[in-house]
DNA sequence: CAAGGTATTATATCTGATATAGTACTTTTT
DNA sequence: AAAAAGTACTATATCAGATATAATACCTTG
């Protein structure tokens, strides 16, 4: 049965991230489950690993936070793509299709 | 213009050497040129890089090493995959068609 | 009020890839 | 024949992304 490792998901997290924020804006919770729910229940987005990948593209302006005003569900914290964020999106999409054509030459 | 970064490789340099040697046998050297090769030149896999995959490959009994006898082009250190190597290349190719899948809904 | 769900952060560790450097032998060029 | 370029492999240190583990805290449901 064929898995689906972090080693091959490796490297993509923020391209997932920037594509849901690309819809709308998004808390980190709700990225979690709207990309499990997206792969069809096969690819669990760790906690930990989500918050590391967000704070990155935080810290490279692809990414800004503002917490909402919530009173249920605890407080939280809102991501929002930026124009930077939008544009390395593209990028990174483009270098997967690219990416994905190399790879099946050599696997 | 779409690039092929290490960080979009990473983890398939294993199954790239497998790939090969279930061919035929082949020596360091000659298996960072295949690889260019047959990526059209567009990945120039880092021969660091490979030898600690074939290193990795020979301590996991995947991949088996001998020294060739040729007095030309230096002393050649040739690798040969084993039964449990060619188990793993069948299970890591379809981990790739399977990741394919997901990372396609994903990004 | 306990249990479970929601939401985020901190710290340490692991692994694969890379930079850098070194060794050593062979073939080609001048 | 010496220099340059190509072939072949190894060692060491560092980096980044992912993970384990754990801690904090608030809200909703039974």
């Amino acid at each position: 049965m064929a898995k689906l490792t972090s080693d091959l998901i490796r490297g993509h997290t923020d391209t997932m991230v920037l594509k849901l924020l690309q819809e709308r804006d998004m808390y980190g919770y709700e990225l979690v489950k709207e990309i499990y729910k997206r792969s069809n229940k096969e690819y669990e987005l760790k906690e930990v690993t989500l918050y590391a990948s967000l704070r990155r593209l935080v810290s490279e302006q692809c990414v800004e936070a503002y917490w909402g005003d919530e009173t249920r569900g605890g407080r939280r914290k809102y991501y929002s793509i930026t124009k930077v964020g939008l544009d390395l999106y593209d990028e990174k999409r483009s270098d997967w299709d690219y990416s994905k054509k190399i790879l099946d030459k050599l696997l």
